[in-house]
DNA sequence: CGATCTTGTACTATCGTTTGTACACCCACA
DNA sequence: TGTGGGTGTACAAACGATAGTACAAGATCG
């Protein structure tokens, strides 16, 4: 007895269903859930009587005795750096309903992108014997994933890349790209970038490309406007912070994150500055209220629903002994109030 | 062999340790991880002795074959209407966080409030055998509560109450109270609620503190312009559009969650209102964006993070055979600038 | 110095399921 | 009527751990 009042209903199994049905647990079992090895099936017949037992009792399989007799779990384990963050959320929404839809669960654990917990956090799931790991938060950082490898643990990155590892990411180097151009085409010649944290290839890859085709382009960022920070609302505000202490304000800026543009949003309304009016202000991810904001936010759409459905494809594919292709999702620009305006000086083409 | 290429690292197992270490699987089982029954411990060098084997050999417990012999597998389930909700995220973290103190795991699923999901969600862990569950998404529909009840499957309830059942939330009646008592002070008459869902009782709570202490001030809310709807962004354009075609603008709104508040703004924008001018607005929550939105939203804080964490403490009591109390944690009005002014006829105390 | 107590370890059953193999039965055929 | 090939079912052994109990060796006592 578990608790002090109420009696934990026994459980049924596969004993009580046998009995019920008068055949042997062995019959029950195939009757159930399919005949795996050589053997024969049941007769329609008994496999009837077995399923109506199992339906009046209330039968329903022991999950844990299945996955230490079959060495499968059926469970998937994901990483992320933390759930509140709603790009990683919508990810794992995605994760889990196409894990359903192949038949496994899921479980999810924060590792706030310190590589220690990350550790941990996997050790924990290959205890629980996943089948594979989805990490969300993969970095060059700490050797988890040669560690895996070794192991021969089946895994895929999904939203950041690693070389050399299989990946379901955006095209963050386009998705940059496409911001440059936008800029560029409004007349912005003084820009900063709030480049996010140096560890993820996400907010590496979009700065990269969008300071590759501003460079194209004939122009130049300065560093002390390129300003690495966390991908929250604090980290935003904080670099925005950086950018503006360190010279004139710039007439755009590019952040890679919609929540550090939010953030940022933040430091320049306390600097004076209009976000839409004195400078322009473009995010990545489209989360849900960025079209919403009194300013609305220009930003770039990644499918991170589909990311993460295409990172269970993945990795349900290795589990089957594939070795599939690495996923490359389009970004999409989507230009609203924020930067739809030109700068002073250029023709104002828009509201 | 499951991969085409890698194999697999043979797990180690007890038999290994025991092997190694040359005493047999009971006393390996017993030097590293304790002595349950009326059984005497190893000798000190010993067990010394099988947990250096277990070190080198890199053992790690199986968690299933425990589960299945303990009948615990020290697995708590979370049930959620939505993890790309940051306030049920949050509150999650905080369970994930004090369910891992306490040495259990955790695992989450969405269910959108539906409760055919809730009802298949819930059984799909408890074919996991989790010791118990905590329900994020409570509501007086369906009849899984009542079922497991019956089932003896030990629960709580988190962010929302259902009568009759162990809870942690937040005060939300004094919470509406607060912002019905800020309104007043700033000389409102004209208001709005978005009461969110009505299956949730922290909407309803707090949308009826709201009432209560408005007519208690001698003041009216018509019936139309108390607009239930989702908990989202989009519910919250929805339900102000409603609002909108009714009848003339109200100057203020209270919405029941930060969320909802960002959709009002959005629609309140497209209206050509001027939130923290035209009307004010307040929402519920206080997610990390809503102090550095361009017009700071007033919102009363929550402690999610701390309701996660005493859902657990308040499980774990029950797994023990406790029957502790319901917990209410008190709300915090945080006034900003979307609401911090005087409606226009009566002296603008600030800014 | 033999009987008793204490201490450490091993044996064995068990949790609920899956799976290789053995067995019993039935029918057809020679 | 005996032999052979299906066909349906049961037996028994795992998977990896825990727990009750039995047993062996050393310590302690009269």
């Amino acid at each position: 007895m578990r608790q002090g009042v109420t009696v934990p209903a026994a459980r049924v199994t596969l004993r009580d269903i046998a009995r019920d049905a008068g055949v042997s647990v062995t019959t029950a079992s195939r009757a159930l859930h399919g005949v795996t090895g050589g053997a024969r099936a049941p007769s329609a017949a008994t496999a009837a009587r077995v399923r109506a037992s199992a339906a009046r009792l209330g039968y329903s399989r022991d999950q844990l005795a299945t996955g230490l007799r079959t060495r499968r779990s059926r469970l998937l384990g994901m990483l992320v750096p933390r759930l509140t963050d709603p790009v990683l959320a919508t990810i794992y929404e995605g994760v889990e309903a196409a894990a359903r839809d192949a038949g496994y669960r899921t479980v999810v654990a924060n590792t706030f992108d310190d590589p220690d917990e990350q550790r941990a956090r996997a050790a924990v799931m290959l205890d629980h014997r996943v089948d594979g790991l989805i990490i969300g938060d993969g970095s060059d950082r700490g050797d988890l994933l040669a560690d895996l490898d070794r192991r021969g643990v089946p895994f895929v990155l999904v939203s950041r890349r690693v070389d050399g590892h299989p990946a379901v990411i955006g095209d963050d180097v386009t998705g940059g790209r496409l911001v440059a151009e936008h800029l560029l085409e409004r007349g912005h010649e003084r820009v900063a970038v709030l480049a996010g944290e140096p560890y993820a290839s996400t907010g590496r890859d979009r700065a990269a490309g969008f300071l590759e085709r501003w460079s194209a382009a004939g122009r130049t960022v300065p560093a002390e406007r390129v300003v690495h920070g966390p991908f929250d609302v604090a980290g935003g505000r904080w670099a925005m912070q950086r950018v503006l202490e360190a010279g004139p304000p710039p007439t755009a800026v590019f952040a890679v994150n919609d929540f550090t543009a939010i953030g940022a949003m933040g430091a320049l309304r306390d600097a004076g500055l209009r976000v839409g009016r004195d400078v322009a202000l473009v995010g990545y991810n489209d989360v849900s209220i960025s079209a919403e904001l009194p300013v609305p936010l220009s930003t770039v759409a990644a499918p991170n629903d589909e990311m993460g459905r295409r990172a269970v494809e993945l990795l349900v594919e290795i589990l089957d002994g594939g070795r599939p292709d690495p996923v490359l999702l389009s970004p999409r620009l989507r230009v609203r109030a924020s930067s739809a305006f030109g700068v002073p000086s250029s023709p104002d083409r828009y509201r």
